[in-house]
DNA sequence: TTGTCGATTTTCT
DNA sequence: GAAAATCGACAAG
């Protein structure tokens, strides 16, 4: 048998996995700055059959990741602008995870502020999953890394949180299956400030081009 | 407070 | 070439 560790209580489908990482501690420590985040708000992607998922067109360069063993972090670009972050799940090949959606700074708030200009308030430094990868300074070169080993530290609570204070929704930014429809994939702590307001998905220029 | 739209580059077809 | 697991600015009530 072996011993139950917080990465071997990763090796199991995202949706089981959701209510574990609530409340759990990210620390991304660069050796400079050193930022920890309480996690409040995941989304749940299950790999090769979710339409929603990058995994949904089998293994690509971009998504590897998310094929490996769980409990590294898959680190993406989006939007020619932001990074979001996954906490890889399940077993190897499964390519199921759970992307960041929100969280509230607990240590660094000072380097996350810094690191995100606009907002005005601490509630906001890491509220949507490109703020909060930001915030903790995540980028591609961390696309991979142990989230068990320096310069990450993934810290579950013993115990999952209360079912009564996790609410469940549909995904956000997701056309399709598990977005507008009724699949509950998306977790958060009720009643958090943190916890992004939600968006339904958007189609993006649908207005004619002005020539 | 809510709804709508532009920015900008990687990745895949 | 088109779409993308988004954010922030701006307008209106």
């Amino acid at each position: 048998m072996e011993a139950i560790t917080d990465r071997t209580r990763l090796a199991r489908p995202a949706t089981a996995v959701a209510p574990l990482l609530l409340g759990g501690l990210l620390t991304h420590d660069d050796g400079a700055d050193r930022v920890t985040v309480r996690i409040t708000e995941v989304e749940a992607y299950l790999g090769a059959d979710d339409p929603g998922s990058h995994a949904f067109r089998g293994q690509t360069a971009r998504n590897t990741t998310m094929f490996g063993d769980p409990g590294h972090l898959y680190v993406y670009f989006t939007y020619g602008m932001h990074y979001c972050a996954n906490v890889v799940c399940g077993e190897a090949g499964q390519a199921t995870g759970l992307l960041l959606r929100a969280g509230e700074i607990v240590e660094g708030v000072g380097v996350a502020r810094e690191r995100r200009k606009s907002p005005r308030h601490d509630v906001d430094l890491a509220r949507g999953p490109a703020c909060l990868a930001q915030a903790l300074g995540l980028n591609r070169a961390l696309d991979g890394a142990d989230l068990f080993a320096a310069p990450l530290t993934l810290t579950l609570p013993a115990a999952p949180v209360d079912p009564e204070l996790v609410s469940s929704g549909p995904r956000v930014g997701v056309a399709g299956v598990g977005g507008g429809s009724d699949y509950p994939w998306r977790y958060w702590l009720t009643g958090d400030p943190t916890v992004s307001r939600y968006r339904a998905a958007q189609r993006r220029t649908p207005r004619t081009v002005n020539g």
